[in-house]
DNA sequence: CGGACGTTTCGGCGCCCGCCGAACCGTGTC
DNA sequence: GACACGGTTCGGCGGGCGCCGAAACGTCCG
C-alpha cells in the first residue's frame, strides 16, 4: 500500500463519509452507507470495494446483504489521527459544522454526552470514565498510559478479561489514550477501553440510541458507574 | 481540516514525495523538492503552498531561497503511519521497487544501514540501538516503551536533556516505537530518540551522507556507541 | 413461480486538478 | 547596471475519476 493510494482512498467524500460513519465500529449493509453518504446504491457498491480491496474495510456476505465494517483498531484509529489533525488558524471561517436542522442538533448533544469511538467510549462519558480510572489508580499516565496492577485486578474483579495477545508486540495496545474532539479532552481507548465497552453493553449499562454512534446510560449503568469508578453523571 | 482535505493533500504523488523526502527531518529548498519529485518549478511552488497553508508543513524564507521543512513530529508520524499501514496480500506482484540504476541499489542500502527517520535513527543502527537500550534497562517495554529511572540518568550522565514539555499532555511522547520499514523491526523515536540523535550529531558520532536520509557512523561514533550502549556493528 | 429488493456491472458524462510554459519579480553576483 | 538564478503567477491543456442510470443477477417471500 503506498502512501498516495492509501491517503487517495481517503480523500474521496463520499469513501471518508463511510468511514467516519462506520467509526461507530458497527457493520452497515452497503444500502445503508449508500444512504447516508447520498449516493446511488451503483456508486456505493464500487467505492465499498475499493476500500476493501485496500484492507480498510472487511465485508461479511448474509444472504443478499453486504455488511462491512472497519478492518480493524489500526483502521479505526489511523482515520482517528486524520481527522484529529489540528486545524490552522484561518479556517476560523465557520467553527461549527453549522447545527442544520433540529434533529441534527439533538444528535449531536446525545453524541457530545455519551458515544462510542469505533469500539469504546468517548464523549463526556468517555472522559469521565478516563478520569476516575485516573484517580483509583487503575491507569497510571507516566509517559503514556498503562494499566496498573490494580486496574488489573479490577478487571478480574469485574469478570472481565483482556484478550490474550494485548500489549505483546504486534497486539493491541492496552491502554491507548484518544483525543476526544468534542471535549478536547482524553479518553480510553486500546484493549482495555474495549473490553470496558463490550462488559457495559454486554450488561446494558449503557445502550445505542438511534442509528448513529450516540448512547444512553441505563439506571443499572448509572448506578454501576457509581460503585465501581464512583462517577456521577 | 477535514478528513477528505487532509487525505486529498497527500494523495497526490508530488506532494507526498516531498513529504516523505522532508521525512529526512531536513529543510529543503523549492527547487530542490522539485527536481527531486521531477516536476516543473511552478508546479512545485503551487503544491508546497497547499500543504503550508494546511499547516503540514513549514516555510523559512532567506534570501531567494524558500526552505521548507516539516510543521512538526506530529505530522512525521502521521505521515509514517500512512506509508506503512500495512498492505493486502494481493500486491505481491512487485515486491520491491526495482533497483533500477547501480546509484539507486547503493543509495539504498546506505540507507538500510543508519539513516535518519525525522529526527531520530533508523535503519539497522537504529534497531540495534533500540535493543541495546532495552538490554541495559534504559527503556522499559510494558505495554507500550517508556524511559526507565536508570535511563533519565543515563541521558545526564550523557549531558543531554529532554525538552520540559515532553512527556505532559500535548507534549510529545518521552518514547515512541517507530516500525522500521526496512528492518521490520521498531526502533525509538518520540524525545528520547530525537534527543539522542540531536546528540549524536553534534559529537560527530553519526553524519550525513549523499543529499539524502543516509548516515555513516565515524571511528568516535562506534567508540561511544560501544562503551555506552555496547552496541557493535 | 413471480415480484420485490439489495446489490453489481457497464457505458458514458462532466468536472476537478495536476501539470506545464511563458512572463514576471526579487535577490544576489560580477 | 547587467545578468543569472530561484521562485511565483497565470492561462490553458489533458487525463483521471467519481457519479449516475439502465440492465442484470441473486436472494428472500408470498
Amino acid at each position: 500500500m503506498s502512501l498516495t493510494h492509501l491517503a487517495g482512498l481517503l480523500a474521496d467524500p463520499t469513501r471518508a463519509a463511510f468511514c467516519t460513519a462506520l467509526l461507530d465500529g458497527r457493520a452497515w449493509t452497503a444500502g445503508e452507507l449508500a444512504r447516508h453518504a447520498r449516493v446511488a446504491p451503483s456508486t456505493a457498491s464500487e467505492q465499498l470495494s475499493r476500500l476493501i480491496a485496500a484492507g480498510l474495510l472487511a465485508e461479511e456476505r448474509q444472504g443478499r446483504h453486504r455488511y462491512v465494517r472497519l478492518a480493524g483498531p489500526e483502521v479505526a484509529t489511523l482515520i482517528e489521527d486524520l481527522a484529529s489533525f489540528p486545524v490552522p488558524a484561518e479556517s476560523a471561517g465557520r467553527s461549527s459544522p453549522a447545527p442544520g436542522s433540529l434533529r441534527e442538533a439533538t444528535r449531536m448533544s446525545a453524541e457530545a454526552r455519551a458515544r462510542t469511538c469505533y469500539d469504546h467510549l468517548a464523549g463526556r462519558l468517555g472522559v469521565a470514565v478516563r478520569d476516575a480510572a485516573l484517580a483509583r489508580g487503575l491507569v497510571a499516565d507516566e509517559d503514556g498510559p498503562a494499566l496498573t496492577g490494580r486496574g488489573r485486578s479490577w478487571l478480574a474483579e469485574l469478570g472481565a478479561e483482556l484478550p490474550a495477545r494485548a500489549g505483546r508486540p504486534g497486539g493491541r495496545p492496552v491502554v491507548r489514550t484518544c483525543l476526544d474532539w468534542t471535549e478536547r479532552r482524553s479518553h480510553l481507548g486500546g484493549a482495555f477501553g474495549a473490553v470496558l465497552f463490550r462488559t457495559a453493553l454486554d450488561r446494558s449499562w449503557v445502550e445505542r440510541i438511534g442509528t448513529g454512534r450516540a448512547l444512553r446510560v441505563t439506571p443499572d449503568g448509572e448506578r454501576a458507574l457509581r460503585d465501581l469508578l464512583g462517577v456521577t453523571l
